[in-house]
DNA sequence: AGCAATTATTTTGATGCTCGAAAAAAGAAG
DNA sequence: CTTCTTTTTTCGAGCATCAAAATAATTGCT
């Protein structure tokens, strides 16, 4: 029942965490900067700027190079030590899997790709598959292997209510393998797994550096449909992001069939398989091919922006899904933008109109008016960007937090 | 740019607001069982709460009486120094408004009920209205209208981003009214308004205390359709809760006609004039009466109970309507339990199949099973229970934050 | 009545973090 | 070589917390 009482080390840890805030977001700053992107003072910032350079968590050398016009004291700028930690980001998908070694700096440093079909996971666990994925990078990148601090994972699916494991997802095999609890036996090493759209949807939002306060709702529409919300507390001023199953919202109840397996799905009618489905007049209870070449998705867009009938009404079913599911979504998160990612952004034309009357049908839509729709092509960007935006702030949370000060057996001794 | 850096002061602020919480839920506490409550020591407990009985905050007096069992030295409880501060919480529905009058404690004070119709916001502006009831409520308890801290306000409609008005709401009359403003500018005080689903979920939870730290849906079921969530953030430990516009999701494309002027609302489904509607066979577009007599709904239930065709067919549909609103739901919002309140709370067990089927059609329901369901009555009191806590919880933050401490003025003369 | 035991609260001294103001540092300009 | 400008550090307080010791207020026992 006890509750945490605030003491001064908490704030300690938060003011802290501002300073290394900042530098990630803004590059490096030199600590006058820094006093006024954080609020705190010259004296703090030097303190808190001393202490984190001895640890060997920031540096300011050779720093001092660029841009030094006027006169007086130049100024230092502080960035983080590159070498003090590195992180492995897994981003695992239906038909691929990447791996990512990047130090404290974000820099990426190592990197390897994997193929998957719907049999990889019967050969090998999943567990095992990234644990050998971790362990070569760590290899063939010398001095890495005692400073890595963290692996976060991208996913498809439905995530455990422990967070480490999921309990369904259209990755053959990967469901109900606790992947957290077997790395860690395995490698030592902690997961976290994040949700593929929450991480689209993060990743994406850095990219569009104007959304950073607003309510943002990103769509994925490829090989599947996935949506991740970031939102912005009006009285707190938190920012919390999150992942849904948008694209297995129902849209139309006995519809039709999905790749989860159930009946009218929006994914069933918007994600490539659905599309072509409906273009080519395949009865939609057919049961969705494992995987639709992206140069056939391709030139059934072409199809459509030349006017082929059965094309143009594919999109436009497509569209009326998604938006009938913004349409929904909207009761109860109402975003005001909207971002379009993945290999559908191309298609968004086509779906434009039937998107936005289909929220326009709603009373949320009439009243608020309709969100600002933007379109991004590059969603492996967007996915890279969000894992390590992710992994980064947790390196720095758990940098700053166990630390007493140094030498501190001294006072033990 | 400029973020909150943490000093001493915000910690202050913290750890009393933690002393006032702990107060507000477990009532009338010794400062031992403060400090553990709050986790803060013993010393830190007794500054605190020497410098808020001095500021007239809290009392200690005659609080020894009870319970004195084992031997040592008697605990004096804390409590809140009842007539410190007054607030007045406002209860605005489509044909009723209701005004009450608590204390510090919470304790009602004195109580104004007066019948809305249609016509009532146009012949007196409803802010005129509401500055009316405050002021005969001041009048009625004298010595009250100084300390009168806080006016909240609990509204039915789409709440504006600045959160002092409404852009639409089912009430008459009401929309388009810059309340906050008006209200302020006629009487001086500030008003906070809170959709009506948000405080039914707030208050609800607050009569369940097991689903203190549960994620919780909480539908309101009777002339309209309402719900709000609770949520509790899983790594934050922080609780969020938000008002929705579920009752107008829409649940059948261009289907039957809502109070609300769209097609298709699950409300034009499965609240009670849309139940009367599908149980006597009136055209799904006939334009809905503006409200509903209690007896006819309770009537309708006790028919379906007997098993009469039509009425059981009608709460079928709204079953299904809710189910598949849930199921909609249930990709962005994932609730462990759902809670149904109002007069519909007693047509559950008519409705229980249709719903629980809805959701299992789903993959999350599926996957994560449907959530528990259960029901409660009385939704006045959830509604005063949650507009109660919010207000008592502003005025603890306000109370502790402007002061810096007693005799300030010494410093600047 | 008087003293020991017990539990609640307050006092005391120390720690840790922040802040404002003043001082020091590091060049640029003249 | 001196003066000016801007950055960074140092210094002395202020303030809220904590652990431990002291004090207070009762009950129970002799």
């Amino acid at each position: 029942m006890a509750r945490v009482g605030g003491d001064s080390d908490s704030i300690r840890r938060q003011n802290r965490g501002l300073v290394l805030d900042a530098l990630r977001r803004a590059g490096p700053l030199a600590r006058t900067k820094l006093a006024g992107e954080t609020g705190l003072s010259h004296a703090t910032i030097t303190a808190i700027a001393t202490d984190l350079v001895n640890q060997g968590i920031l540096t300011d050398h050779d720093q001092r190079l660029t841009d030094q016009k006027g006169r007086g004291r130049p100024a230092v700028r502080l960035s983080h030590q590159r070498d003090i930690a590195y992180s492995i980001l897994l981003e695992l998908e239906v038909n691929r899997a990447r791996g990512s070694l990047i130090d404290y700096s974000g820099t990426l440093v190592d990197r390897i790709e994997a193929e998957l079909d719907p049999t990889s996971f019967e050969i090998e666990r999943p567990a095992r598959f990234l644990a050998a994925m971790v362990r070569r990078m760590c290899a063939r990148n010398p001095g890495t292997e005692h400073k890595l601090s963290i692996v976060t994972a991208s996913v498809q699916g439905i995530v455990n209510r422990a967070g480490n494991g999921l309990t369904w997802s259209p990755i053959p095999g990967l469901a109900g393998a606790n992947l957290g609890e077997e790395i860690l036996s395995d490698t030592g090493l902690e997961l976290t797994i994040y949700k593929r759209g929450r991480l689209l949807a993060e990743g994406t939002r850095i990219l569009f550096p104007d959304l950073h306060d607003a309510n943002v709702a990103t769509v994925f529409i490829g090989a599947t449909i996935a949506m991740g919300v970031c939102y912005r507390g009006p009285a707190t001023g938190r920012s919390e992001d999150a992942g849904t199953e948008f694209g297995h919202m129902v849209h139309i109840p006995n519809g039709a069939l999905c790749r989860c397996g159930t009946h009218g799905c929006i994914e069933a009618y918007a994600a490539d398989y659905g599309v072509l489905r409906t273009a080519y007049g395949v009865p939609a209870t057919t049961r969705p091919a494992p995987a639709v070449p992206h140069t056939q998705y391709v030139q059934l867009i072409e199809a459509a922006r030349r006017g082929d009938p059965g094309a143009v009404r594919a999109f436009n079913v497509a569209g009326s899904a998604i938006g009938y599911g913004l349409n929904r979504l909207m009761t109860v998160f109402d975003p005001s933008h909207i971002i379009i990612v993945g290999p559908g952004a191309e298609a968004f034309p086509l779906m434009k109109d039937e998107i936005e009357s289909a929220i326009a049908a709603s009373l949320v839509g009439r009243v608020n008016g309709v969100p600002q729709i933007l379109t991004h092509g590059d969603e492996q960007e967007s996915i890279f960007r969000g894992l390590q935006a992710k992994a980064l702030t947790q390196i720095d949370q758990d940098l700053f937090a166990p630390l007493p000060a140094q030498g501190s057996r001294s006072e033990t001794a």
